[in-house]
Order: structure tokens, then sequence, then C-alpha cells
DNA sequence: CGTATCTCAGGTGAACTGATATGG
DNA sequence: CCCATATCAGTTAACCTGAGATAC
């Protein structure tokens, strides 16, 4: 197809065909989508505001404050005041919240396999980092070209 | 991270990271996500059935028949009885269908082109490689190839 | 008779936009 | 004054489940 490279297809079909097993992962363990997303990122990122987490997030502030109240009404994350910023709140995960990444992790990485089965290690690692360039391919503020 | 590869993780993130550029792209030309994705579709492999197509797209048949009757209603696909099954209904894409991807072609080209900015031509076919052996990888019936 | 298709109807998760208050 | 953050409220796009009719 001269069209398209169909990266763009693929990527939903990745997401659609992973939505429903991982649904049920997370739902299991009592959060969703986000939430697990959220905790697993403040869990080597902490001390981020909720509007950096959006953005790293491509969501919106409003989304992502809706994501992680139950976390902290579950104990699961905790926001505290930045001492140096009367309105920034800054995020963290707690030891249950870690507890929670952990428990999940098993679940998580079996689904990972499965959908990793026809790939080598060697593959995966470059998977990986293909996947993470295109990632931040992705990312907005496009140096120079800002639409194109 | 022991727990997890981030597979899953990177792969929601490209996902909503392209969500709101590409929903700008195929709502100027009156079309939606599942919309663009069933007509390109149906353009490599015509005479398929909505379950069918649906089950390869990962949503419910009656999610694709939703996704199908607006594209049938503006004449750019058709639903035809097949003669060998009086109750399956075949679908195809029309000349009208066709141009209609084709005049999308060039801005989603440019999408990906953004998206791929960091990678070059030999990874680029890797990665699309990588990605389609994943979707393999991702589909149900994971004992023997059932499909395909 | 069981299985698969198509279709009508209503429901849900998870994003969205809009608007307001406050701090730097 | 302007911008960023946080938060309350209502809205939307795109899936879903359930139920019923028909054809192999």
């Amino acid at each position: 197809m001269p069209h398209s490279r169909g990266l763009i297809y693929v990527i939903k079909q990745l997401e659609m065909g992973m939505r429903r097993p991982f649904f049920e992962v997370v739902t299991s363990h009592g959060l969703n989508w986000g939430q697990y997303t959220a905790l697993t990122v403040l869990h080597r990122l902490p001390g981020l505001t909720s509007s950096e987490l959006a953005r790293r997030s491509f969501v919106r502030p409003q989304s992502m404050a809706e994501t992680l109240t139950p976390l902290v009404d579950a104990g699961l994350a905790r926001r505290e005041p930045n001492p140096d910023h009367g309105r920034q709140l800054l995020l963290s995960i707690t030891p249950a919240g870690i507890e929670k990444i952990e428990a999940m992790g098993e679940d998580v990485r079996a689904l990972e396999d499965r959908m990793l089965r026809d790939l080598d290690d060697d593959e995966i690692v470059q998977l990986m980092d293909f996947l993470r360039r295109v990632r931040h391919g992705v990312e907005d503020p496009a140096p120079v070209e800002a639409a194109l």
C-alpha cells in the first residue's frame, strides 16, 4: 500500500486485542486501565503533579484527576502539597501501591508473554526500543514541524 | 522492572498519543476510527462478512455492524447477499470508498511519518514485522493457527 | 436441534469540553 | 494581568451485553 505504512492500523489492532484480557487482569485486582498505568509511572517517577502525569499519558488533567482519586482513596497513592508551590499537589505511590503492582505483575507478565510468543529475546528488546522511539515521535512538541 | 516488559503500557501510550491527531484526520473526511480501518481492510480483503470482519478487528459483531451502516449509507461500502448462504451479507468496498481512503492516505501517511521520525527505513520495516507478529500473538485461539 | 448470522435496544468505561477558584 | 493547577459538572465516542429472528 503506497498510502500508509499501516502503523496506526496495527497499533489500534493491538490495543483492541489486548483490551479485554488486560481489563480482566486489572479489574480482578480492583483497578482499571489508567490506574494501573498511573501507579507504574508513579513507581518510576515519584513527585509528579497530576497535570504533569496527564501530559505524559496523553490525557487531560481532568481525566487524570478522575483516575487518581480512587487510588488515593484506596491508599495506593498520595497527594502531598508542594511546600514550594501552594497550589501543586505532588504525587507518590504508597507501600500498599507498590505491593499492588507487584501482586499484578505476574498476570501482566503472562499476558505480555502470550503477546510476544512469536518473538525471541533479542527481537523483544529491539521491539521495545523501537516502540519507545515511536512514543517519542508521538509527543506533541514536534520540534519544528508543529502541524504537518 | 522484573514485573513486566512494559509492552502493554507502551502500546496504550501510543494509542492515546495518536488518538487525537488521527481523530482530526478521519473526522475531517467524515469518518471515524473504525470506519477508516474497516474500509482499508475491505480494500485488501473484499468479500468478508460483518462478523468475520468483527473477529479480525477484535470487536463484537454488533459494534462492527454499527460501524458499517454509515459506510453503506454513504455509498463507500456495499452489503450483498451471499448466493450460497441466505443469511450472510458479503461486504465490499465501492469505487467511492477506494477514492475516500486514497484521499485520506496523504494525511494518514503524514501522521505516521511523524510517529516514525526517529526510525530509519530498515528499522521501520523491522518494527512493522514485529508488530504484525505481536498481533498474531494477541489472537485468541492461542493453540494452533486457527486463523490466518 | 445447535450453531452462526444479522439486527434492535439499552448500558458502560473512559475519555472529552466547559467553567470556576486559587496560587505564582 | 496572565498562566498553570486543581476540581466540579455535564457530554461524547466507541465499545459493550441482552434478546430475538432467520438460515444452514
